[in-house]
RNA sequence: GGCCAUGUGGCGGAAUGGUUACGCGCCGGUCUGCAAAACCGUUUAUUCGGGUUCGAUUCCCGACGUGGCCUCCA
């Protein structure tokens, strides 16, 4: 049994092989921190997330290492601090906006059930040349305009895409197709409309720092281009992302890094994660469907949100429902419950030979119901690994029983209370007053509360 | 317009050149004072039209639908 994972450069499933087993090395272009993440940006996280304790399943967990990055410079950026607060000095305004939302974005990703990144460097750290000897994007554009495949024009340095015989080989783009677009738009100073920038000028106000070409700051591409090589080298295992990612974002990155590095391959396999729809419709904040993480972790615990999201096959479309949640609610609810918090036990085969085949997590779903199903007709064999395989995928992060308390303080309702209701019930049926009882259990069905009847007697739960 | 992806039962969602995935729901049963829960069981599908083939949901072509990218959106 051997990994495969698709690879959007040459479009197929390959046999995973790493270039060190001994350092697996993977990037994930993490979040642009100019507003809290939604639920789109949550795919990805939780996707590579899965993909990263697959690989230390398999290489060990020291074996491998994992960079997300946090883009703290942008134009975007920029703009919201000016919008935030305008009394502030643009820097500190800049500062404020970035760390406010990189510590929620932290919070959002634990809540989640993710692993820490073995790194997660910031793109500012990044401009400069860095007291360590680390890659940084100034280095990066030095050597690309000494290769030849950058220029200066107008006071920006733009990269050469001419220059590079196969660019566009991410994308499936030819730069004879760009050229007759209408809609790329043509810049007198650029020698080919697909030119890109790697660094431009800015005003005063704007935010920049000191550089060979005058006080700017780097265009969108070159971070990443800087911090994968930085903590990875200039070739190395994995580079995943969403799908709107691979143009032009990623087919920058190759151009950049290859032409830099004088190298065949940036990383050797690329991984893009689909997109998410909300209810049949595409989210956008116009439509009034536009849901931050933040937002649905009041309503949903994470493991929720984790579960409805590994329902689907990282590649394909997810449509975010309602319904959908609802349902991944009530089979948490219910693997809390047959788990039982169990502990030790090795990850079911099964488990790792659905992952194996591309992340096939649907499939890895339907294996852990059968481990499910098996553990609740008394295999306690099985038990143990379902609980086992359940944590290795980032579940059962609490007790069954936190994970009931905390439905019943969300809903507020007064367990005290419900013993009192239910004791009298249980009064009202030993003396066969049925309708008593019917009532008594109506009352409680009105709180939310939903009573279950055994031969141990009657227990409770709230209804979702 | 160019390029890319996708279209499976009431719903979500796998797999496969020929034999029921799995989950939710529905329905039936056991249990129950009646229910609920639990357990057992049943049910329904491969967008359309061609082609290849002994045989296609699976491969090829086309149509239609949906989504994405085409300069800063995961």
């Amino acid at each position: 049994m051997e990994l495969r994972l698709y690879d959007t450069l040459t479009r197929e499933k390959r046999v995973f092989t790493p270039i060190d087993a001994n350092n697996v090395r993977m990037y994930v272009c993490g979040p642009t921190v100019y507003d809290f993440a939604h639920i789109g940006n949550a795919r990805p996280v939780i996707v590579f997330d899965v993909l990263f304790r697959l690989l230390r399943h398999i290489y060990g967990e020291n074996h491998v290492t994992y960079v997300r990055n946090i883009t703290d410079v942008d134009d975007k950026i920029n703009n919201r601090a000016l919008r935030d607060y305008p009394g502030l000095p643009l820097n500190e305004a800049i500062r404020k906006v970035t760390e406010k939302t990189a510590d929620q974005f932290q919070a959002d990703v634990k809540a989640l059930g993710c692993l820490l990144p073995t790194v997660q460097p910031r793109a500012t750290e990044f401009v400069l040349p860095r007291p360590d000897g680390k890659t940084d994007m100034v280095m990066l554009i030095k050597e690309l305009i000494a290769r030849g495949h950058a220029y200066e024009a107008e006071g920006e340095v733009l990269f050469d895409t001419q220059s590079m015989p196969d660019y566009g080989a991410l994308s499936g783009r030819k730069l004879e197709d760009q050229q007759a677009g209408a809609r790329v738009a043509v810049d007198a100073h650029k020698k080919h409309p697909t030119d890109f920038v790697l660094w431009k000028q800015s005003s005063p106000e704007e935010p920049g720092w000191d550089s060979p070409w005058g006080r700017g700051r780097p265009g969108w591409h070159i971070e990443c281009s800087a911090m994968a090589a930085a903590y990875l080298g200039t070739t190395f295992d994995i580079h995943g992302g969403g799908l709107d990612l691979i143009f032009p974002h990623h087919e920058n990155e190759i151009a950049q890094s290859r032409c830099a590095h004088g190298t065949h391959a940036m990383a050797n396999y690329w991984m893009h994660n689909g997109f998410l729809q909300v209810e049949g419709e595409k989210m956008s904040k116009s439509l009034g469907n536009f849901f931050t993480i933040r937002e649905l972790l009041d309503d949903w615990p994470g493991e929720v949100l984790r579960l409805n999201m590994l329902k689907t096959q990282y590649r394909s479309p997810v449509d975010w429902t309602v319904k959908g949640l609802e349902e991944s609610a009530k089979t948490l609810d219910d693997w809390y419950a047959v788990a039982a918090d169990q502990t030790g036990g090795e990850v079911s085969p099964k488990v790792i030979e659905a992952l194996y085949d591309d992340l096939n997590t649907p499939l890895l779903v339907a294996a852990l119901h059968g481990l499910r199903n098996s553990a609740a007709a008394g295999n306690e064999a099985d038990r143990v690994t379902f609980a086992a395989s359940l944590r290795m995928l980032g579940f059962l992060s609490e007790t069954a029983a936190a994970w009931n308390d905390r439905k019943q303080q969300a809903s507020g309702v007064d367990a005290a209370k419900v013993d009192a209701l239910i004791a009298e019930r249980t009064a009202a049926r030993a003396r066969k007053d049925f309708k008593e009882s019917d009532r008594l259990r109506d009352e409680l069905a009105a709180m939310g509360v939903v009573i279950k009847d055994s031969k141990e007697g009657t227990t409770w739960e709230i209804a979702r």
